[in-house]
Formats: C-alpha cells, sequence, structure tokens
DNA sequence: TCTTCCTACTTAACAAGTTTAGTTTTATTA
DNA sequence: TAATAAAACTAAACTTGTTAAGTAGGAAGA
C-alpha cells in the first residue's frame, strides 16, 4: 500500500491554516508575513511530526530554477572523471547546487540521449566532456538557453572551455625522454578518438618532425595477446620509445613489455599522458604528466557561475599547466 | 534575456489544438485517442521545430513517479566505488531508469542533507552505501516508502543488502599469509570507522586469535613523514606482516617501506583488502582480494526493482564471493 | 426519424508547491 | 469617531504536463 508523502496542504490542514501560511514558515519567511510566533512553532513542529520533506519538482516548477547543474562525462570510472566529478561536485555543493553526473561511455548516441535527459530536467547549467565534437546538439542547447562549460574536452569552438593545451603538452612530452627517440610509438586505446586524443597526437607528431624522430601511431588492441604482438612487432621494428596516450592502456603496455622481456628504462623508454599515483611504485617507476585535475573542475564551475548571470559573453578558453611527474621510465 | 523554453501549450497554440492533443500525439497516444494522421504529422512536425523538449518535473509531479533512483556513496573518487556507480548506472539505464549520484565524504551529516535532497527530488528508490549505521535516517526512509537496498555496506539489519562477508574475507586472509606472521599489523586509513572496516577488523582478530598471532591495529596518520616514523616502529616492535583494510591506504604503506628500506616479500609480507589491477605491475606485486563489484553492482539492483513492485518483503541479505589475486607480496 | 455509435477532438481537474493580491481584525491616529 | 495603518492571515493564480470526462458532428442501424 503505497501512502502518500505528507504534502503542505496536509500540514495546513492538520494546524487549519492555508498552504499559503505553511509555505511561508517553512521557507523562513514566516517573519516577512507577519505570521505569529505561536503559529511558526506549531507549523514547524507539525511538519517535523509528520516528517514533511518538500516536493522539490513543484517548487522548481513554480520557481523556474533547479539549482541542479548537469554533467556529462565519458566514464566515471576512469580516475581521471572520477576525480573530476568528485571536484565539481564539492565546489558545486557549496554554492548550494546538486549534480546530475552522466555516463556516455564515448558513445554519441548516448550522449545525444543523456543531454536530452538533463534539458528536461531543467538543470540550470551544464559541465560537458563530450565524447566528440558535438554539432547535433549546438541547436539544442542554443534553444535552450542552458549555459554550458566544457571540461577537459572542447566540443565547440565558440564555447567556454577549462582543460590542458594537449597539443602543446604531447609535443613537450616528446622532448622529455632520457635518449632521443631512435623511433617513437605513439600509444593510444582502440577505437578511442576524443578530442584530446587528436590533439595529442598532432602535437607528437610536430615534435617528431622538428626532431626527425621516425613516429608510428599505434591504436592499441583490447587483448592482452594481442598487445603483447604488436608491442613484439613494434621492439623488433626498432621502436625504443612509448609516449602511451591514455591513462587507461599503460597497463597493458607494461604487461606487454614484461612479456616479452623488455626492461623499461634500459632497452625502452615510456612516457604517459595522464598521471596515477601508483606509478610511483612500479617496477621501474613511471614518468607521467598530471594534469591539474581539479583545477579543472574548479575553474569550469567557476567559469559557469559567470555563464549563469551574464549569458552573453564570447566563450572564453582557459588553459591550465600540466606537471611532468619525473620518475625512471624515460 | 532568459527566453522560456518552449512548452506543451506553445505548440498547442502554434497549430491551432488544445495541450491535450498534443499530449497525445507526443506520447505516441495519437492513434489510441483517435487524433488524425495529419494532425499528428503537424504536432510532431512543430515539436521538432520549436525544439521541445517536455519538462520532466511537471510529467513527474503529475504522475508521482521519476524513473530516478538515488545513489549514496561516501566517494566517487575511491576506484571501487567508481566502478560501483558505473555499474549501476548502466544497469539501470537499460531499465530505463536514471541515477542520481550523491557523495557523502564519509560525513554523516552530509549524508543526512543529501539523503534528504534524494527524498525531495522523490527518487523512487535508493541504493546507498552509507558511512555507518544510519539510524537517524530510517524514520524518515520509512515514512516516505521509498525502497533502499544496501551495497557494499549495512546500514540496517532489516533491510536488504548486497555485498562481501567482510568478516569472513578479512579472517581467510589472514590465513593467506606465504609464512605465518610473527606479529600482524593491521593497518586502516585513519579516521576512517565504516561498518565494512569494522567487520573486517573483527575477522581479522579472530583469525589472529585462532592462530595465536600477536596484532595490533593501526590506524595510519595522513602525512607520509608519520607514516614513515610509525612503518619504522613497527618494525623495530618485530612487526612482519601488515593486513591493509583499506584500499586507498596501501600506496603510502608502500612508500613508508620503501623509505625504511623494506623488501617485500623478503623482510616483509603484505596483503591488501580491496584490489587494484596496477597491483600487478609494483614491485613486488602485491597480492590481494578482488571484490565482485560489478557483482554487487548488478544484484542491487536487481533486489531493488523487486522491492520497487513488492515492498512487503523481509530484508535480505546478498553476500557475493571474493577472489584472491594472488601475486608476490605475501 | 430517432437513437446509437464512432471519430476527433476539448475541457478542466490534478499534482504540490510559490507568490501576488486581497481580506479581516485590531490598533493607532487625526 | 472616522479614517488609516498594521498584523495576521487567506484565496487563487501560476508553473507544465497528464488524463478522466465530456462534446460536437457525422454515419449507421432500427
Amino acid at each position: 500500500m503505497k501512502t502518500k508523502r505528507t504534502s503542505l496542504e496536509d500540514i495546513a490542514k492538520a494546524v487549519g491554516v492555508s498552504k499559503a501560511t505553511v509555505s511561508f514558515v517553512l521557507n523562513d519567511k514566516g517573519d516577512e508575513f507577519n505570521i505569529s510566533k505561536e503559529k511558526q512553532q506549531l507549523i514547524r513542529d507539525k511538519a517535523k511530526e509528520l516528517h514533511y520533506v518538500p516536493n522539490f519538482f513543484a517548487k522548481s516548477l513554480r520557481q523556474g530554477e533547479t539549482k541542479t547543474v548537469g554533467l556529462v562525462v565519458s566514464d566515471i570510472s576512469n580516475p581521471f572523471y572520477a576525480e573530476l566529478c568528485k571536484t565539481i561536485q564539492e565546489e558545486l555543493y557549496h554554492k548550494g547546487y546538486n549534480v546530475f553526473i552522466v555516463n556516455t561511455d564515448e558513445d554519441k548516441e548516448l550522449e545525444k540521449v543523456l543531454m536530452g535527459e538533463l534539458i528536461q530536467r531543467s538543470v540550470d547549467g551544464m559541465i560537458i566532456s563530450p565524447s566528440n565534437r558535438i554539432e547535433a546538439l549546438i541547436p539544442i542547447l542554443r534553444s535552450t538557453h542552458i549555459p554550458v562549460v566544457f571540461a577537459d574536452r572542447q566540443g565547440d569552438e565558440n564555447a567556454d572551455f577549462v582543460g590542458v593545451n594537449n597539443f602543446e603538452e604531447a609535443k613537450k612530452l616528446v622532448y622529455c625522454f632520457s635518449k632521443q627517440p631512435k623511433k617513437l610509438a605513439v600509444v593510444l586505446k582502440n577505437n578511442s578518438w576524443a578530442i584530446t586524443l587528436e590533439e595529442r597526437v598532432l602535437g607528437a607528431k610536430e615534435a617528431c618532425e622538428e626532431l626527425g624522430v621516425p613516429f608510428e601511431i599505434v591504436q592499441l588492441p583490447s587483448e592482452q595477446n594481442e598487445v603483447d604482438m604488436t608491442i613484439k612487432g613494434l621492439i623488433e621494428e626498432g621502436f625504443d620509445s612509448f609516449l602511451v596516450l591514455n591513462n587507461m592502456v599503460v597497463l597493458k603496455i607494461l604487461a606487454g613489455l614484461r612479456n616479452n622481456n623488455i626492461e623499461l628504462g634500459k632497452d625502452a623508454r615510456l612516457i604517459c599522458f595522464d598521471d596515477d599515483e601508483v606509478f610511483a611504485f612500479v617496477n621501474p617507476p613511471i614518468t607521467a604528466l598530471k594534469q591539474p585535475i581539479s583545477e579543472i573542475g574548479i575553474h569550469a564551475v567557476e567559469r559557469l557561475f559567470i555563464r549563469l548571470k551574464e549569458t552573453h559573453q564570447p566563450g572564453k578558453h582557459n588553459l591550465r599547466k600540466c606537471e611532468l611527474m619525473v620518475r625512471s621510465s624515460h
């Protein structure tokens, strides 16, 4: 038997006043609307007694504001996004906002559906790390007038963006190897073609051309034994350096190298774009580029709040600096 | 200038029909309610033209159903919860439900506030990994009649629960050391006193008593240099084995051991409750207990759906099995 | 021809709050 | 003493979508 939740009206009837009075009191506007202290107490007591919880939807419907921000990421189980989500959630909580997180799994169709759901939920704003350039969604977003900030990945040149300069950072990394690579393998995940990766690949390419280093872009297969084969092939072809552009594949490469008896730091060198604390304890410790995740989250929220106030402003790009964690694999 | 979103009424006026007609058509009930094909097309076209997105709140308000589940976890940036969130989100998405994730940061007050917010949002159900036994929240949950399933951590004996048998699993781990410990340090994070940890501690304790192994429960400080000191002290006192009950501290211990020149596997042994893929690449590879995270998520969702249909059923405990990842640190 | 039925809709109540514009009662002032 | 003001509220409109009940007009059957 589904009993109805306590409503304002239930309290009003129980106390013998109008809905309006109850609403005033429970929104701490009792004094402003001249509700007597005794009645205020009566109403508050009854609300507690009946376990009253306001219906957020009714409130939002009337007020046209939800105090909710939609957060679109491709994969919360990726430590990068897990941390980003956490930071953004915390920042927004302090400002009185809730966050609705959705997971696109790098699927453009799903992304579209989920963003539609966020719009249905009347989020006041969105922070998006899009699976790719989102031409299809721009008109919808425009017509709803929901402010959007892109974080980590840039979905639209003209919109707000907070992230890192993937091109420049990747380029710099190529210069960071302890010995100039004879041949460089630029490795990324299979079927992963996010904007950030595109930019990183371009940066690495430019550096290689500047240095005259031969290079190849390697899309790593998903099965470990295929990875092992790929790496074997690369080593045989004379590749001695690996630039890993994707934190989610570094473990596979480590395993692949080990399975081929390649000793990192000696027989080959590796740098990873994206850090993990545990890299310090891997054998050998992995040199990696640490992205300022919290910073990105904090600035994205800050920017969104500016947008929430002044809607008509040109988009601004905020590029944050990365930090190279020099360990010993490079 | 904040332009209003397109509403049903806007479409109705533009086409010259009533709101009801538009509602029928856009909910694919046009035929059922005998709306002519031409009008249906007209309405659909206009809806697309005006970028109509239904207001979810208005719909939920009327229908008393939100197709939304609240998910309460202590820390999404913890890989355990990140994975749990992802699984639950995926499972629910396939069933036509959305998930609202909140982060309690192990703070009981915050947990209370956030759960209140989920109730305000009229979630149809909740999956909770509570920061602790949540006596304070039980009456509220009861009065709202929102079905709740506990995942990972058990908040109430009488409610549904999906997780692992922390007591037994921890107990077994003590028996897994390659050499019986001379003295065992049972390590957990500072100020972390989740239910799961309580149970794990109790299990470890019982095993130690059975084996006659002296042990100590160590709350690890948060600063690395203090950790180093703690570990130094333990080693000097003759502790040669570490049972780490908390995935988030294992890195600190690894660093502490290294800073004290202790070689794992030789001078000391370590097993971790909770696994991470990267443990295979740490030096030496860490033996760890892998929890069936996806399984927990999937079964929690399944259980919640049973609850959504039949509210009055006794609570059921579903204990899933863990897998010991034998590597070499033990 | 009158009744009945079907088609193609419309009207209005409803969900649960917020908010504007009133209303009644009491107190104060000219 | 009448007018004015303040105190303590209430009524009803409003947010948007759903849905039960109703209606107008035409066709078919008795």
